[in-house]
DNA sequence: TCAATTTGTCTATTTATCTAGACAACTATA
DNA sequence: TATAGTTGTCTAGATAAATAGACAAATTGA
């Protein structure tokens, strides 16, 4: 028997379609990939059959079940993007081989001074002025990340320009004369996203985000991209790298 | 004026108090850490002052807030602890400096065969034991993470016994000759935490834990350690180091 | 001390969620 | 074709969450 809890701020067909979520992602009912029957999960966790429907339902919306009459509910496929971080983590090649189309959005930038904390992140004088970019990350036409990322305004003043035409970081970075940057630093947290970031990537309240925080330097060490992002948990898992080979190539 | 939806399966109070959490740890608040009252709390979600207080109870109860009538409603200083991950990892040394008491409980133990997943992750035949140890450390009496361990059982055949006596991976591995070992890999993904990591960490439904799975290995490359982690998302951030320096202490 | 502002408590009502049961519709198979 | 097992739909009632309003109790500052 599995436990829900009541009066918890969570409704019980949510807390079930959660642990239903889990449970396959760990594999736990991949026999012929069909769910048990709705009277048996109930049983399972207790509650009411029209308790479980609902937590059905609102699986297959996700897309994570298929649901026949008569004859069952059906696991359909379903993983995470993996996506590598490690000294040499770019996005736009972090998910190749996975997926087919990788887009990159402009949704806003500007130009400010830089805040006491950005500033020390990327090494500049108090009052230095950062370029700011909004972008949003698609795999496959799904947002998958939302990344807020200052950049030295000094040395890269065109990076909005080139970003709605390039998308992709590591080609301006390329654009101008950085042929190579290592990551110097990734913050990770996890949390409920925040409202923003709920529309921007199309999830429902209650989702869970990867909240990264991340330095790039060049080559010499200076600190040239301090980014937050947020990735979608459900769609994305990070695969952290702590091998030295990748250097070996620099 | 901040956004929450009705029928998502997650009350409007629990949407509050994830807001109000998300906000504070942002910073947003920080006037005199006093929070805004509950009538224009109530004004800003667009919903009731009751409901405004379910969500400032429930985060009275976690410790988050302090209520006192007629003054307002405060905020509790509260910091996640900050746990580095890195080529150097070591559990027990991960929290040094942040706080006083850690200690490691081992909640149950075994030695299995090892699935075809584990003895590939430890590089050991098919069929091979494994020692699988179960444990939950806790920091100034709080659970902060949930480890499920397995060892290859014809090196570490007393890992559990020891474990009950040391409290810390690191220490057994001395105790088999294994003065350094090294971080192989770390993948990370988060979710809503699983009922019986919640119970094992005195979480409340809903909550967010980031999953480690990572693989430790000792000076040679031979594996000796693939563990899954899980740590509460609400007090803990991972802090991944992509530096080489500390290699160079080998 | 008085007025304004804050949190605390109470009653009542509405809306959403969960339960309960009955039966229809569909599928697979003996 | 008959039957067992599945999902789909309907009605009704119970429980929990949210709204609405009134007033008490405590604090602050004029």
């Amino acid at each position: 028997m599995e436990f829900v809890e009541r009066r918890s701020g969570i409704s019980l067909w949510r807390q079930i379609a959660d642990q239903i979520r889990i449970a396959i992602s760990n594999g736990e009912f991949d026999q012929k990939s069909r769910l048990p029957g709705e009277l048996a999960l109930a049983k399972r966790f207790d509650v009411n059959r029209h308790t479980v429907r609902s937590a059905i339902a609102s699986l297959e919306q996700e897309g994570v079940l298929r649901v026949e009459q008569g004859r069952g509910t059906f696991i359909q496929l379903q993983q995470r993007l993996r996506y590598p971080i490690g000294r040499r983590t770019r996005f736009s090649e972090g998910l190749a081989g996975q997926t087919r189309a990788r887009k990159g959005f402009l949704k806003e930038h500007s130009t400010d001074v830089a805040s006491t904390k950005i500033a020390r992140s990327l090494s500049l004088e108090p009052g230095a002025k950062v370029v700011r970019l909004e972008t949003v990350s698609t795999a496959d036409g799904l947002p998958v990340s939302r990344s807020t990322s200052w950049f030295p305004a000094e040395r890269f003043a065109q990076m909005a320009a080139r970003y709605e035409e390039l998308g992709s970081v590591t080609a301006i970075f390329k654009t101008y004369g950085i042929m190579d940057y290592v990551r110097v630093s990734t913050r990770i947290s996890a949390l409920h996203a925040a409202p923003s970031i709920l529309t921007d990537m199309h999830l429902s309240p209650g989702a869970i985000v990867l909240r990264t925080e991340a330095i790039n330097a060049d080559t010499k060490g200076k600190p040239i991209e301090y980014s937050k992002t947020h990735f979608a948990a459900d769609r994305v898992e990070l695969d952290i790298d702590h091998s030295l080979s990748a250097d070996a190539m620099a």
